[in-house]
RNA sequence: GCGCCCGUAGCUCAGUUGGAUAGAGCAAUGGCCUUCUAAGCCAUCGGUCGCAGGUUCGAAUCCUGCCGGGCGUGCCA
């Protein structure tokens, strides 16, 4: 359950049987501080203010209509206002022992079962992935994992960059090198950076090869099937190299989730048109233009967006449109998340603007864009993508594997290969991945291997330890958690912070879900994870003087624990391992 | 010029949408392993929340104006 929620409910009731009006929020939150309690409501001096009452009188009128009995010890009011509740130990650990078998951990499905569209990754075309995609990627797929789990139905929109003009210097290239090799797919190809940039060096030194490259764009966009053919070779060998990374990277992005940007190719035409019936599109200087008033030019005057230009080619913008208008029409979406860069912002925000406009969207499904800055390098200047020297994602996945191979040799030498193996990759990914998860920053930020990759403190590895450390608990008690009963007792101050952060597990995946933010996740792992060690140091569980309903109590709080630890670490796609 | 985003401890970041004395991690300092894995725990140090006003019981959060940084701004994506 969700006692957040719970509590907001009785409250809120209480506060409308106390006189407040009917929709009064009771703005229950987690307390800030331990004297205050476990909750605090905050709701009752606004209130008070908007009915000229005394918000203490008004206060322990909502406490006289509120019955909490079975759920908290102490209800008082502090402050010039402020509701105090303290949960009751025994109501706690009772929840506790109906999660200790439950496989959610006591989270619950969602009410309504959502179709939510996830805009995530959107690597280019005859490009390596490299460290930008990275958070897309990532984020994208943890918070997709966590509205799964909530019983929703997600669709991960591969958004690939697979259409526009540098294909016809891409297909030229390609022809080039297949003259020499017919195997070139095969080989050359391997190395997607170099084979760009040789590409754009060729059609920035030879004009005949500019020109052809030039026809080939014209014919590709024209359905001729030789280019098409030489196109999709493009798209597949680079899908290809991306699918292994994905599932290095343990994110569930198959080769059904691509929906490039060519996919939308065909109802753009009927769009410009159908924007042009409604009066929305008019015709300036030879394109198609939609005017915003929401936006302004240079000079004052509503902004132009370019939909269609004056040789019959479409921009991006229309592309976003339809594609906003394809996830709502024929994917059914309630909701879309898009995982997409900062300075796309304004981009999205007319493109959407002008769906609205035109009615393809109703107002009811919301598209929400989730920002990210760019990543910087150390010299605080932005990665470049086609001069070189740029950091590619598979090096970045190497430097980690290096460096977590490094510290297992160092503190687990011993373990069995295989098992190490496993091991390494865990620690490597989780970090990495973490690393980005647990940051929610719009603004540009820094690059740092140090940082990424360094295995102490508020980090993956983290919490992989504190989970180990309870399995070893159960290795050495010999005891099956499935057989586990009997009652918890709440005794110990340690053993009271752990068992309320376990009872709030489904507030954090909740609000992943409701932000789309994986880092409100990634905090509470962390406080659960450092609750639980406090726990580990505080009341020993195996030790001779333990009596036995002291030890069955202790191993369910642990046995909640790990299951809490995996599922939430599952949520944002950190893998957890046995041992370390 | 206009628009959007950002500015919190030496560094990396939180701050539950206006709540109580602004919190973590790293770094620094000092303690804790014959006792379930010390990748840990405990303690100390560290802040004019960019600046100045305003709104109110109450502001890091809201409004205005500055300062500083990033991005975008009609025929690339």
């Amino acid at each position: 359950m969700n006692v957040l929620k719970f509590l907001d409910q009785k409250i809120s009731a209480a506060l409308v049987a106390a006189g407040a009006p009917a929709d009064s929020p009771a703005m229950v939150r987690q307390s800030a501080r331990v004297q205050f309690g476990d909750y605090q409501s905050n709701g009752v001096m606004p209130v008070a203010k908007k009915l000229g009452m005394n918000p203490r009188e008004l206060a322990q009128k909502v406490i006289d209509n509120l019955d909490l009995t079975e759920a908290a010890d102490k209800i008082e009011i502090a402050g010039p206002g402020f509701i105090n509740i303290f949960l009751k130990p025994e109501w706690m650990a009772e929840k506790l022992s109906g999660y200790v078998q439950d496989d959610r951990a006591g989270v619950e499905e969602a009410a309504t079962r959502q179709t939510i569209v996830v805009d995530l990754s959107a690597p280019n075309v005859a490009k390596e992935m490299h460290v930008a995609h990275l958070r897309s990627t990532v984020i994208g797929d943890a918070v997709s994992k966590t509205l799964e789990f909530l019983g929703h139905k997600v669709v991960r929109a591969n958004h690939i960059g697979d259409w526009g003009t540098q294909f016809g210097m891409l297909i030229a290239h390609l022809e080039d090198l297949q003259k020499d090799n017919p195997d070139v797919m095969n080989s050359e190809l391997g190395d997607l950076e170099n084979f760009y940039r040789e590409s754009k060096k060729h059609y920035d030194s030879d004009e005949e090869f500019a020109k052809r490259a030039r026809n080939y764009v014209v014919k590709l966009q024209g359905g001729d099937e030789w280019c098409l053919t030489q196109w999709k070779k493009l798209v597949d060998v680079t899908m290809e190299q991306n699918l292994n990374t994905y599932k290095r990277l343990g994110v569930n992005i198959t080769a059904r989730d691509t929906m490039g940007e060519s996919m939308y190719n065909d109802m753009l035409p009927a769009i410009v048109e159908d924007m042009k019936g409604k009066g929305l599109a008019v015709e300036d200087d030879g394109a198609m233009v939609v005017y915003l008033d929401e936006y302004k030019n240079k000079d004052g005057d509503p902004m132009g967006v370019i939909v269609q230009k004056r040789d019959g080619g479409f921009l991006y913008t229309t592309t976003d449109i339809a594609c906003a208008r394809y996830r709502y029409e024929n994917l059914g979406a309630d909701r879309v998340l898009y995982y997409i860069d900062a300075r796309q912002a304004q981009h999205l925000q007319q493109a959407w603007t002008i769906v609205r406009k035109a009615g393809y969207v109703p107002e009811h499904v919301t598209l929400e864009h989730h920002a990210f800055g760019m990543m910087l390098g150390k010299d605080n200047k932005p990665f470049k993508t086609r001069a070189g020297g740029v950091v590619k994602l598979a090096s970045l996945l190497d430097e980690a594997t290096a460096r977590a191979t490094r510290l297992i040799e160092e503190k687990s030498g011993d373990m069995p290969a295989e098992q190490k193996a496993e091991v390494i990759n865990a620690i490597a990914m989780g970090s990495v991945k973490y690393s980005d998860l647990s940051k929610n920053r719009t603004s540009d930020y820094v690059f740092e291997w140090d940082n990424m990759l360094s295995f102490e403190g508020n980090t993956a590895p983290y919490m992989m330890y504190a989970y180990t450390r309870v399995q070893s608990i159960f290795r050495k008690a010999g005891v099956d958690v499935a057989a586990l009963g009997g009652d918890i007792a709440i005794k110990e101050d340690a053993e009271r912070e752990l068992a309320i952060k376990l009872m709030q597990f489904s507030e954090a995946v909740e609000g992943v879900a409701r932000e789309g933010m994986p880092h409100i996740l990634c905090a509470y792992l962390f406080e659960l994870a450092g609750c639980f060690m406090k726990f580990y140091e505080f009341c020993p569980v195996n030790k001779v003087d333990v009596p036995a309903d002291v030890k069955t109590s202790r191993l369910q709080l642990c046995a909640l624990t790990a299951r809490t630890l995996k599922l939430g670490l599952g949520c944002i796609g950190i893998e957890t391992v046995e041992q370390m």
